[in-house]
DNA sequence: ATGAAAGCGCTAACAA
DNA sequence: TTGTTAGCGCTTTCAT
């Protein structure tokens, strides 16, 4: 176990105070270059590196960001972390990442652990369960900045990074109805979270805009985990009116969906279209190729990290922007051709 | 911005010393049960939450683990992570993740950012392009253990995580030899790293075994990105012997793979057998279902994770094991039937 | 251009 | 059972 080497131990060995090193060493403008110089090859030679809990201490922030999704094994989310590592690494930053696995509880552990770590910002996607607000109070009380993305709170004092998922829901379903479909399922996930619950008013207003009724036998509400599809499947073979178009709000969920129905013998697109939601990879990979909504989670955690990063040198002032909204764009493949 | 409570507040408000306060909201047993109670109601009332770099200082330690991964977006890794988060989480500690974008240069600087910001170990997967060891001795001279896992470095003093890679080639190769592949193409990530000159091995010695020699002209190295499929696909229209199996180090890969080949008008598996690596979900959902090798990520993650925290706890000794091999399974599917 | 010294908030050895 | 006090290593104000 090599001893540590702090400024006391370099200050000593050039003769100079610990003030001086620490100057010297973060390229204080007072200190001249050749003291400088010595500083630096000192602390090279003897292997001196910054103690970070000191610095922290002192100046009572960590350069460390606290994120929180509901899960990180999943193509979305994994693609939003990769754009936030990328910006906020590149100014130093470090992301704490923590998942909630869709529990509520665990987001608030989670919130306190983050918070009680001393993360400089926090940025999360809640839960399917959380319907309140109260974990993250302790981070306003103290000027932390929060913010949410893709999955948020529709609260106006959230400051927010999302697509517009009522409008990609409306393109989704209109696409269906161009192509020919009159009977429409809507397989949703949770309506209690913002996504899923603007794509099905999405999927409403683009099918009472074209004249269809909604049924209600054409919504399904699941968790979108492609293991369940039999309860889906079995929706579809059973009911009354012949479906003839499927809209999924989850490209995984969507590619099974394909799979299953063709094992069935139904063919896609002749007597079903389905179009997913994301453009995950699957969705090129699956046969017929999935139509579906581009959703741009790289960029939308380049975004989120920019936000929040330009927010805490204070060039931006979350405060006076509510939300940021990305732009999506509808894919057309052969899932959903005439 | 409400004014941060320490614990000399609460010590003054309650007419105790901070020691006391210190002691009674860690739980120490020297304190009564009815100080406990005062201090903890007091601190909850005031709104108290431990100053965590003020700990770190005194304790040197931050309970916190840092992992560096070559991305965050591979369904693999994000696998791996969440089983880590889980188990890291559970017992108190966070996760600092990085990626080093394939780049020994930003892994190099990840080493020493999370160095710096004192995670109590490190968890590594390496870049394609690292070759060397330098950037992690300031970790073994620190003392701040180290674990690497799936791909890791052939050093006798690293302790690692991994499946049996070779076993797990010669099992896929042996595979597509028994389904009556005579002309198998290897198409392999850079050799650099263990995880794919292994496989390659495997790959080889099943050959040998089963008196087929091996041919230059079916190995093909590259980064298995499937946007750069067309290179493949050149390579085996032109191959002057008919390739009638290919193992791919990659399910994506092979998934593309089988998406373009069929394109191109060849049958799978009658004309070719496909086998993949890692039992990604697109497995399941490309047609034909393509063979593969399990590769238990989640569970590699959770192992790596425990392994450093009891490592960590003084529970168990790394130094004293080298490797854990994770076990692997083959999966036949469609794309290797006879 | 450099130094002295206080302070960041907590823990733990030693005392009482 | 509780208190006193000396750090942990760095930054920064005020002197020089």
């Amino acid at each position: 176990m090599q001893k540590k080497v702090t400024i006391y131990d370099l200050s000593k060995i050039l003769n100079v105070s610990p003030a001086t090193v620490s100057r010297g060493l973060n390229d204080h403008p007072s200190i001249s270059a050749k003291t400088k110089k010595r500083i630096a090859l000192a602390a090279k030679k003897h292997g001196y590196i910054t103690n970070k809990f000191a610095v922290n201490l002192t100046k009572q922030k960590s350069n460390t960001i606290g994120v929180i999704v509901p899960r990180l094994n999943s193509y979305f989310m994994s693609t939003v972390l990769a754009g936030m590592e990328q910006v906020i690494n590149k100014v130093g930053y470090n992301l704490i990442i923590s998942q909630s696995l869709e529990s509520e509880e665990k987001e608030k552990i989670n919130a306190k652990t983050l918070l009680n770590s001393g993360v400089d910002a926090l940025l999360v996607s809640l839960s399917y369960e959380t319907s309140n607000y109260d974990h993250f109070i302790d981070y306003t009380s103290r000027n932390i900045p929060l913010l949410f993305f893709d999955r948020v709170l529709n609260l106006p004092e959230c400051y927010t990074v999302l697509i517009d998922n009522k409008a990609a829901g409306y393109e989704a379903t209109e696409h269906l109805i161009h192509q020919g479909c009159t009977n429409i399922l809507h397989i949703s996930g949770h309506l209690k979270r913002n996504v899923y619950s603007e794509r099905f008013e999405g999927y409403k207003n683009a099918l009472q805009a074209n004249n269809i009724s909604f049924q209600e036998a054409n919504f399904l509400e699941t968790d979108l985990n492609p293991k369940k599809i039999d309860r889906v499947m079995k929706h579809i073979k059973n009911s009354t009116n012949k479906i003839d178009g499927i809209f999924v709000s989850s490209d995984n969920f969507a590619a099974s969906c394909i799979k299953e129905l063709t094992k069935e013998g139904y063919r896609i697109p002749e007597d079903i279209k389905v179009i997913g939601f994301n453009n995950d990879f699957v969705s090129e990979i699956v046969s017929p190729n999935l139509s579906t909504i581009d959703y741009p989670g790289f960029k939308m955690g380049m975004l989120a990290g920019e936000s929040i990063i330009a927010h805490l040198n204070g060039n931006i002032n979350l405060e006076s922007i509510n939300a940021i909204t990305l732009r999506h764009k509808l894919i057309k493949r052969e899932s959903t051709s005439k």
